[in-house]
DNA sequence: TTTCTTGCAAAACATTTGCAAATCG
DNA sequence: CGATTTGCAAATGTTTTGCAAGAAA
């Protein structure tokens, strides 16, 4: 089931952001970053393309321990590790042990096509410090 | 470095709750649950109350992939899988692969002491349903 | 015209905070 | 007394929603 992909002006620009940023920017950044390029949409108008372009895969929500959503565009599989003290994020790009999900597929009967993990740990500079 | 832990009436009325309940209440399931057994705390307090809980570490909190944090009792490592489509939540008692997390600590460079892990996925229900 | 999208403001929701009163040691 | 905790209400911050106007098919 190809759909068709409607991208709008607005679409556009925030996609564009979000593909131009390589830290996981949140909505408030996201509009932030749009102001410097000169736009001024709407806060209704950015979360409900942020939900049309999440939909249509374009783009990830990122839910990261945190009060609020974050996005990337990155849509290869990948996962992500956050510091438990000062919330630095960081990609994973090891692949998952198959024998280990497909356990948990076992174990729990869910599906799981696009693993999305999300890891807690304490970054170099937080670990270090203490 | 042990503390010493305060459970004061509200406290340990509030942590009762999450050990007697099987399933991650979030805080408004809490106050629900405590009204039940007679108890009225402001919601204040047992925000505070979990804060505090979360920090002497008898329970842990859990962002999984929602608006809302839910509380957890079971302090063994164990992970959670979230189903995307209703949010139900399962338990994965299976250990993590130690060189997958070996190969990430090198990576990243992140201390991993009490891996943490969310993992989306679709449960049986809502798989077969579709 | 019919459908989808935007802009704006208000609403909703979870959580935090300030402060005075109560409790504990 | 001094420190901590509670209760309450107000504030905060993020996201959603209702609705009218605009754009696209």
């Amino acid at each position: 089931m190809t759909q068709k992909i409607n991208l709008t002006l607005q679409r556009k620009a925030i996609l564009d952001v979000i593909q131009q940023s390589d830290d996981h920017p949140s909505a408030a950044d996201i509009i932030e970053r749009l102001r410097l390029r000169g736009f001024n949409f709407a806060y209704g108008t950015v979360y409900n393309s942020l939900r049309y372009l999440t939909e249509v895969e374009l783009i990830r929500e990122l839910k990261l321990n945190e009060s609020v959503s974050r996005y990337d565009a990155r849509i290869e599989e990948h996962q992500h590790i956050v510091c438990k003290n000062c919330g630095k994020v960081e990609e994973i790009m090891i692949e998952l042990p198959k024998a280990w999900i497909d356990e948990i597929v076992k174990q729990t009967r869910y599906q799981i096509s696009d693993p999305h993990i999300v890891m807690e740990g304490m970054c170099e500079a937080c670990s270090s410090g203490k």
